[in-house]
RNA sequence: GGGGGCGUAGUUCAGCUGGUUAGAACGCCGGCCUGUCACGCCGGAGGUCGCGGGUUCGAGUCCCGUCGCUCCCGCCA
């Protein structure tokens, strides 16, 4: 026997007098004493039982213990509603299944929230997340990720790349985020770490003549947990052999177009935009800049050199926005609290409002400066001063802040960038050291083939980011394939040979024996679904996700490690957190 | 590590400048109900106001601390 001949939400006119069985969970009950509603429901839908005591005495005894979210399975005939019964609200809503046999299939407790409850807190969410599974929300976001994932499957099916399965127990790496460890047991004291990317074992496919890899693959990352973070979270990892930067991000835009055709979303129009990392900093703050709206930033160190605001005469970088609005000095002053809670000593400011320049700096500034920051009526200019890199970055805040607060970001815009043209290294603020902006695996700029090793902050790499309304989805890049540059660019960051030799020795063997020019990318699924969906965090896109304390409600992962897996391990006891401080 | 927001029945929330016995809706329990669809009507149970301390004649309300969740900064090659 099967347990349905159809779902509950397709029963329509056409169904009209056949005797079907359907399955699914008790939505709402409305029990009138005699006769007795209920919508039953699965995923596909609701579909109304009657059950009338003179037609079926047995059903209606059962349908009076029915309660919410109970699992019935009923069998009867589906019939016409009465032209003034039909509910136009429910797609079902022409007919109802008169009931002739009615089971309990289970039992439920009352529940801890209800259902059809919105704003229910999170935690309680996940804790039951079984039960929030059975939202239409849920099921629309976990349904519309696999459509997302089977169309990306799909269009690297087309396009000849094969799904090759790397390892995610792996060396550590010290650089970059830090690793999960994994201990081994046979041999104590060692671990592994979870892999935070396949990188270079895609490189090794390639060197490997793979020629074109991808994988949906799971990677871990031991860091603090954001609305667009998790420790664990897929991504859309690919390489290409004798491929140019350009194959690469036709690649991505192929599946990025394809994933948005089939959710029956309008795709961005190819080719993406491409910005460089320089454009990108100077006019938005960002290397990720959200591009729906404008409030960019301008340059005004050339004028404030000679300012009699001793701030600005003394800062190496002035910059400033307009924000199309005079606000308030209690407007301006959580402002301030902003930016300085971003790092900013202050902010100076130039309210234009009705004629009238309201400003504390404004009888420190000459004709030409104020020329310089001229605004329409209604404006306030808002200046940044200080190292050019902070002035940047708190600037980049505050525009994103006054997009959101004066609702200037154009909602339905589906903007999709590359950012290129990226740095090849950058430097340590407080050590002086040089490191790589990307990872050591990025290639230079074509035609770049040695550098001032002391001094490479003009490399720039051939490396792309993806950037969608101002999230960033991922990134890439054209890889070293010379062993010599690889070496380079590892002398360049000041990883000595025997360091070099001991971490990455076998990346050095494989590119000395017949590497091809290759590059890639890997993209984070869970951003992309989440904005295709329209969530505003991932969490809303993975079915058991942890909140951002890294515990997970639902199963109280993690649990504190029992002593004898220390002991196997030869890892030191470390008190369980009940009993520390 | 730092900053902001939130925390009151099972759930979502209200609770004013501190002042009787902390409320509503939904859910839950009992009763009635044969055309409802957020069914209706009657009755009922349900609270450590996150926790601890303080101020006060009196604290859900004010202060300090702490815990949890969340957003952000740092961090995330």
């Amino acid at each position: 026997m099967s347990w349905r001949d159809v779902y509950c939400g397709e029963p329509r006119a056409e169904h009209v007098g056949r005797r079907l069985t359907v399955a699914g969970w008790a939505d709402t009950r409305r029990d009138h004493g005699g006769l007795v509603f209920v919508d039953l429901r699965d995923h596909t839908g609701k579909l109304q039982l009657v059950v009338n005591p003179e037609h079926s005495a047995e059903a209606a005894a059962v349908a009076h213990e029915i309660r919410n979210e109970f699992v019935l399975q009923a069998e009867g005939e589906i019939v016409a509603r009465a032209p003034e019964a039909v509910n136009p609200n429910l797609p079902t809503g022409e007919v109802e299944l008169r009931v002739d046999r009615l089971t309990i299939l289970a039992r439920s407790t009352p529940l801890p929230f209800q259902l059809d409850e919105e704003n229910v807190d999170e935690t309680l969410r996940l804790r039951y997340r079984w039960l929030d599974l059975r939202t239409d929300r849920m099921q629309r976001n976990l349904r519309l990720s696999h459509t997302v994932i089977s169309s990306i499957r799909r269009t690297m099916d087309d396009l000849g790349f094969v799904d090759v399965w790397t390892p995610s127990m792996t060396r550590g790496t010290p650089e970059g985020a830090r690793d999960f460890l994994t201990p081994v047991r046979l041999q104590p004291g060692t671990f592994y770490a979870l892999a935070q990317s396949p990188q270079l074992f895609k490189q090794l496919c390639m060197i490997g003549g793979l020629d074109r890899y991808y994988q949906i693959c799971t990677c871990w990352r031991d860091e603090d947990l954001r609305a667009d973070r998790q420790f664990e979270f897929r991504q859309l990892d690919l390489e290409l052999a004798f491929a140019e930067a350009q194959d690469v991000l036709d690649v991505m835009e192929a599946a990025v177009v394809g994933a948005f055709e089939a959710v029956g979303k309008t795709p961005p129009p190819r080719p993406f935009p491409q910005i460089g990392f320089d454009e990108a900093m100077a006019r938005y703050g960002s290397d990720k800049p959200d591009l729906r709206f404008g409030v960019e930033i301008q340059d005004a160190t050339a004028v404030t050199r000679d300012s009699e605001f001793g701030v600005f005469k003394n800062a190496p970088c002035v910059r400033f926005i307009i924000a199309p609005k005079a606000y308030s000095r209690g407007e301006l002053a959580k402002l301030e609290e902003a930016v300085k809670s971003w790092g900013a000593k202050g902010l100076a400011y130039l309210v234009r409002d009705g004629g009238e320049v309201r400003s504390p700096i404004a009888k420190f500034l000459s004709e030409r400066e104020l020329e310089a920051f001229a605004a329409g009526d209604g404006t306030t200019v808002l200046f940044g001063a200080g190292e050019e890199a902070d002035v940047a970055r708190v600037l980049g805040l505050l525009r994103l802040q006054i997009g959101r607060e004066l609702d200037l970001v154009d909602q339905e815009a589906d903007l999709f960038h590359w950012i290129v043209d990226f740095p090849l290294f950058e430097q340590d603020e407080d050590t002086g050291a040089w490191t790589f902006t990307h990872h050591p695996f990025t290639a230079p700029a074509t035609g770049v083939e040695t550098w001032d090793e002391q001094s490479p902050g003009e490399v720039r790499g051939q490396h792309y980011d993806l950037v969608w309304n101002g999230w960033e989805l991922g990134s890439g890049s054209i890889r070293i394939h010379d062993v010599e540059m690889q070496q380079r660019v590892f002398r360049t960051m000041g990883l000595p040979p025997e360091e070099q030799q001991s971490k990455f020795g076998f990346l050095l063997e494989a590119l000395a024996m017949g590497a091809p020019p290759h590059g890639g990318f890997a993209m984070g699924i869970d951003r992309f679904v989440a904005r295709l969906v329209g969530e505003p965090d991932i969490r809303q896109v993975i079915a058991f996700p942890k909140v951002s304390s890294g515990d997970d409600p639902l199963t109280g992962a993690p649990t504190p490690m029992p002593a004898e897996v220390l002991a196997e391990s030869g890892i030191a006891a470390l008190p369980p957190p009940a009993d520390r401080g």
